[in-house]
DNA sequence: CCTATATTTCCAGAATTATGGAAATAAGGA
DNA sequence: TCCTTATTTCCATAATTCTGGAAATATAGG
């Protein structure tokens, strides 16, 4: 991962509603929810958060599918684990980090970050 | 961790300056880094890496002592492992996140966060 | 006390971002 | 085609954030 899409990713999730809507599709797992499920789960308008959902695609967080009338998007988990990955990079110089809990997320690979 | 902090803490990280920051002093570990190492390593001018660094101490990201003329600042691995579990919490509604390598974060706890 | 080093505070201009109502677009069924 | 539902685009206002030079503050040693 690149380190402006590190800041684009970052910056798509430090806003309150775009936070809780990006926890919510991480909660919600592969099925997802729909645009109008969202606005009311948020109680944001829809124009508000239709320009949330557009930042969180733009940086990659989550991805879109229209089914029928609705357009349901889910978060991209993958995108997720390569902004953690990157931000804990070579974390502690090597030593491991005790006795904070740290580094946890580069422990579990071999998948496609 | 509340919602707020963990919008202060994501928007302290997404600028360019910050990223490369706190990605420097992560690596650094405990031992930490000056202001005056950090600015010469990352070739910003001094009142604009203070700004920086106010902005991640705020957000609980970093840490600072004085060592003699310098003032040394160090990562907050325990907050930073707080606002990953954050953004990962109950994720993929307890299915296991599979294929994607998801939910990395909260294998590995039982300890302070 | 004077000097050198290290870092922060002050400031104002430039740039970016969030908001929500109203209108526009898209899809499906009668 | 016409109607209903679902979502996005448009727009202007308001608010926030980044920048870096110059001056101020803090520490240490001679």
């Amino acid at each position: 991962m690149k380190a402006d899409q590190a800041v684009a990713a970052l910056a798509a999730l430090a806003q309150e509603h775009r936070l809780a809507l990006f926890r919510l599709l991480v909660q919600a797992g592969e099925k997802g929810l729909a645009a109008g499920a969202i606005a009311e789960a948020l109680a944001i308008p829809n124009s508000s958060l239709s320009f949330h959902l557009t930042q969180l695609r733009a940086a990659g967080l989550i991805e879109q599918r229209r089914e029928h009338r609705s357009i349901i998007y889910r978060a991209h988990y993958s995108a997720m684990n390569a902004l953690l990955t990157y931000l804990m990079e070579n974390c502690c110089a090597g030593t491991g980090c005790d006795p904070e809990p740290a580094c946890l997320v580069q422990q579990e690979e071999g998948k496609s970050l």
